[in-house]
DNA sequence: AGCTTGACCTGGAAGC
DNA sequence: TGCTTCCAGGTCAAGC
């Protein structure tokens, strides 16, 4: 799925299509993905205008005039996009067998300088949702939440305190969304490569006795901002469906240095490595032996 | 308590 | 061609 880096794109992709238009109406094409559809959502929807959309981790938070808000997360295979452009009727699809298999949900929307279209959220494997709250903040799936990675809170001092006495591997450390909100298994492979860091030591080993942050800790912080960020600039990745509202793809996949390149080169200058592909936690992890070391 | 595994789903690629 | 197996961007509950 889609990582931060992929929500923050779809995000940018939607908003100005979306804020200040008005949801006309919403059709469900089935009751559940993940979770059911809220009881409530059509009612809550319809007649709406949308305030704001903004992200949190990797959440879509789609504000309404009501003062309610949509939160949406996009499982591994949850997408956005908008169809038929300019038409004031559901495309016919949905009046007959012809519906998409995987369009779960369809909004018309009428936005004051783009007009009508149609916001449709498709999803084959259906691990996303879509949820509805008056305080999303209150929400189980954002109160656990770490700080997100772009921003001040995510630093040295705050890994540290997260590791010290953590015995997980540092890898599986950074996919906990309690720590850090937002990185996923592509990502937190290509800050490891950056930080040449084992993504198999064990988090605490990136702490002093003292509880202080060792330097490779520093090193891993920025190597985090800087591959998010790098990612966010060329629109994330796509690697089988993702596609961001527009219907294009990102372009980081071509810049990963490890994920999904095993047997390939280490791109590190006079590295000369070989990446490698283990398994950890039941996912695949991608790093370079020569390189990422144990700091 | 902390950490790992399995389950949730579908579809595409690879292997035979 | 067709069948089987494996794998996938996430998250949570259950198991050790």
């Amino acid at each position: 799925m889609p990582e931060l880096p992929e929500v923050e794109t779809v995000r940018r992709g939607l908003e100005p299509w979306l804020a200040q238009a008005r949801i006309e109406s919403v059709t469900l094409n089935r009751a559940n993905l993940r979770f059911p559809f809220p009881k409530d959502l059509v009612p809550a929807l319809q007649g709406q205008t949308i305030t704001s959309v903004g992200r949190r981790a990797k959440y879509l938070l789609i504000g309404l005039s009501s003062g309610q808000t949509v939160l949406s997360h996009l499982g591994m295979t949850g997408s956005y996009r908008f169809a038929e452009h300019g038409i004031d009727k559901p495309p016919r699809y949905y009046e007959t067998e012809n519906v998409p298999k995987h369009d779960h949900m369809v909004w018309i929307i009428d936005h004051p300088e783009h007009g009508k279209s149609h916001l449709i959220y498709a999803d084959p494997r259906r691990f996303g949702f879509v949820d509805l709250y008056d305080r999303p903040e209150d929400s189980p799936y954002l109160t656990g939440l770490g700080p997100e990675p772009l921003s001040n809170a995510f630093n040295a001092d705050l890994l540290a305190a997260a590791f010290t006495g953590k015995k997980a591997p540092i890898k599986a450390a950074l996919l906990d969304q309690r720590v850090v909100a937002g990185l996923g298994n592509i990502y937190v492979a290509e800050a490891l490569h950056r930080a040449h860091i084992l993504p198999t030591i064990q988090a605490g080993s990136l702490v002093t006795t003292r509880g202080q942050p060792k330097r490779a800790l520093e090193d891993l912080v920025s190597a985090v901002r800087q591959v998010l960020v790098e990612a966010i600039e060329v629109g994330g990745s796509t690697l089988r469906d993702f596609r961001n509202a527009e219907g294009g793809n990102g372009y980081f996949q071509h810049r990963f240095a490890v994920y999904d390149r095993e047997g390939e080169p280490c791109p590190t200058p006079m590295c000369g490595g070989t990446i490698v592909r283990i398994v950890q936690s039941g996912r695949s992890t991608f790093y370079c032996p020569a390189c990422q070391k144990q700091p």
